[in-house]
DNA sequence: ACCAGTAGATAGTAACACTGAATAGTGGCG
DNA sequence: CGCCACTATTCAGTGTTACTATCTACTGGT
């Protein structure tokens, strides 16, 4: 998609997906899938999944496995109450840097 | 002011400071100072700098040396006609990004 | 002579997304 | 049975970016 999205994604990316298990639990080939379809044509497969862990291991979600019909088990991934936190922190931090840029963008001082 | 802003900026701070240079010429310092004042806290002094070096080296801008009546020489620059054309592209591929996020926050799939 | 304020440069570090490849399980087809 | 497509995850290595901390350098005031 061009180097532009990949550098501005570092920091949101993480959101993003925060905010699509805060709407329902989720695997990580579902999740890329879900992405690629909104149009972020481009993710690597591997990205979502390292950046899955992270948030594992900083305690952002809870983790199960799920055995499937078809291929190796998932493993399905739950926000809970520190993720939940996080992801408000988030949105905070992303409204000021909308702000921000909106105004720059409007030419106002 | 938190390692979520920190990483968010990764790809947009260099978009923002394009912006500034868009509306006038501007130095280093200057430019840093803007953006304490607009609220980006703690961008430390030296990020502006080397954010700088690098769209120059990129040919996104111009720059001239002046003499300063307080202080060393001011490196002035000044956004060229490659980098009014890769602002145009920043503006878009935030604006997709921004629509994305908006759409998340809603809830809306 | 010293210090605060202005102005810029730079070496080293941490975080993050990408690339590319490997591993594994299931079902269908010849 | 052997091969392939699809599903699903993992991992080592790379490039980019912002931060930290420090250094240089010029001016004016005390």
């Amino acid at each position: 998609m061009g180097k532009q999205v990949t550098e501005m994604l570092k920091g949101t990316l993480e959101g993003i997906v925060l905010a699509v298990l805060a709407r329902q639990p989720a695997y990580g080939y579902e999740i890329t899938a879900w992405l690629r379809e909104k149009g972020f044509s481009d993710i690597a497969e591997g990205t979502v999944y390292a950046l899955l862990i992270r948030v594992e291991q900083r305690g952002l979600v809870d983790v199960e496995k799920v055995p499937s019909e078809k291929g190796p088990p998932r493993k399905v991934y739950t926000l809970n109450a520190q993720g939940r936190e996080y992801l408000d922190e988030f949105w905070r931090t992303w409204s000021f840097l909308a702000e921000r840029l909106d105004q720059l963008r409007e030419g106002g001082n």
